[in-house]
DNA sequence: CGTATATATTGACAAGCGTCGATATACTCG
DNA sequence: CGAGTATATCGACGCTTGTCAATATATACG
């Protein structure tokens, strides 16, 4: 499919059960998670937590950093402006004056 | 798979590179769009664009008037508001102000 | 009623995606 | 180096999805 859009990557990277969950876990607490954390919130197996962090990473969604044997994620700093920005798009929502 | 979360429902519905050019057609043109104009703006075929409209409709993303012979769209009145919501629930982005 | 146009539905197919078990890589500690 | 833990990759499988051609439904007009 191919999308090739950046919104539309972006969209796709969230529009799916586990990893909106992902992501909202990771709004919730304002700094970073481990990915172990996740295994434990979602009934998926590990690879597959792998799997939706590796398409939360490639769509920009997440960043990572590491601290020795665990790796941290956290939201990627601009993707609240490009949230923004698509909901610009889509329905002039980010000055509703 | 069966989201049952509309906020996934949302997002998978546009979630596509086809139905988020419809979207944002329909937001650029402030008024109702016939569905035939769809046809025309998109490179599939009719029954393709037909589905992708039930998809955005079945999401509530957008809903229809009949006049006549010809079908219009137009984004669903709560559309912005889901959007802000969603938004708020990811990076506390939106003042639901 | 019959024809024409607009939109939706059906059935079929290929491609994509989520999932898992097994395995590989990376890092720490002894 | 070797063992242990954390994370990623691989290969495979079934289900979903986007797409089309063909057909059906709906509305308008003579």
């Amino acid at each position: 499919m191919k999308s090739a859009d950046p919104d539309v990557e972006l969209l796709q990277a969230i529009a799916d059960p586990e990893r909106l969950a992902i992501v909202r876990q990771l709004a919730s607490e304002r700094g970073a998670t481990c990915a172990c954390d996740f295994t434990d919130c979602c009934t998926v197996s590990q690879p597959t937590v792998s799997h939706h962090l590796k398409v939360l990473r490639d769509a920009g969604v997440v960043s990572t950093e590491r601290r020795g044997t665990y790796i941290y994620y956290h939201l990627a700093p601009d993707f609240a402006r490009r949230w923004a920005r698509i909901g610009a798009s889509l329905a002039g929502l980010v000055n509703p004056a």
